[in-house]
DNA sequence: CAGGTCCCCTGCTGGC
DNA sequence: TGCCAGCAGGGGACCT
């Protein structure tokens, strides 16, 4: 479900909620939301238990909270949303979720109880996995798991050049390159079809028959359009309500082609198209965006 | 490496 | 009204 722009609101909410609180008990019902973490969900468990929360990091789609033990260690809990993933903020109290796969108990440093922070998930492509941090760029590192996805493009470290240059020497479907998030991270197949359209490229082009500048184009795009979708979905929050499912509203107001099948282009007013791609979908305006 | 396929899971929509 | 196919914003494993 979510691409940079609503996991980005997540983050904002849980540095706000979650950052500062300590761990006093973690329950993760069955297997499933811990299958990336090998040991099993008890060892997760245990592992969090006790850990003062630093910081809430994010690459792409990817989030991770900072948890750092009594010797001062940190480490990384990852989260990742998948498809339908939510994190809550609610009194302890509130009634379980249909979805609900984990509860975080929360208190202040003082010990005063805090709000419990829960991971919803309908169809569970999200999860929950343990990492050690590396050297990585940022104050408490990266990590180690997440050191093969590439930087996105909202962040400091994203090098639009390298990325160009990567591009061109790849033969390959300019938007399996915009999905490749060890290539650049953040992108989902949303934000792929609006960055091309604002580009006027089409998806199915090879990244090897498009010229440096044409591949720089697409990414700017691609960065544009998720900071709009940012500021536009970034301001609404309630404050036990970390995110609802992050989309934001940018949705059916400002997409140009996602979803637009068969209404007109705002560009040229050709109707829009939708095709098959990648086992997903993609779409896109057959007379901006010409396949050459 | 490139590209295709399938899978994980639940719920909603639209066609018949 | 009911049933069923198709589809959903992610990602990884596996095959050729």
């Amino acid at each position: 479900m979510p691409e940079l722009p609503e996991v980005e609101v997540v983050r904002r909410g849980l540095a706000e909620h979650v950052v500062g609180r300590r761990v006093a008990e973690v329950s993760l019902r069955g297997a499933r939301v811990a299958r990336r973490h090998a040991p099993g969900p008890r060892d997760l468990e245990d592992r969090l238990r006790g850990r003062l929360v630093r910081a809430a990091e994010r690459r792409g789609k990817y989030l991770w909270l900072v948890v750092e033990d009594e010797t001062g260690q940190a480490d990384a809990l990852i989260l990742h949303l998948g498809m339908s993933g939510q994190l809550l903020v609610e009194p302890p109290d509130a009634p379980a979720e249909k979805h609900l796969h984990a509860t975080f108990d929360l208190v202040e440093t003082s010990g005063e109880p805090a709000p419990q922070l829960r991971f919803v998930d309908q169809r569970t492509f999200g999860g929950l996995a343990w990492s050690e941090l590396v050297a990585g760029g940022r104050a408490f590192g990266i990590p180690e798991s997440i050191a093969h996805i590439a930087p996105d493009p909202l962040e400091p470290a994203y090098d639009q050049a390298d990325v160009v240059r990567r591009m061109k020497a790849r033969h390959v479907a300019v938007k399996r390159a915009l999905l490749d998030q060890r290539l650049v991270s953040g992108i989902g197949n949303i934000y792929a079809d609006e960055a091309l359209w604002r580009a006027r490229v089409n998806g199915v082009r090879d990244t090897d028959s498009l010229t440096r500048p044409t591949l720089a184009r697409v990414l700017d795009h691609a960065a544009e359009v998720m900071r709009e979708a940012l500021e536009q979905g970034g301001t609404s929050f309630d404050a036990l309500y970390v995110n609802v499912n992050g989309a934001s509203g940018y949705f059916d107001r400002s997409l140009a082609v996602y979803g637009q099948q068969g209404r007109p282009c705002p560009r040229c007013g050709t109707p829009v198209r939708r095709e098959a791609f990648m086992n997903r979908s993609s779409h896109y305006c057959p007379r901006c965006q010409r396949r050459r």
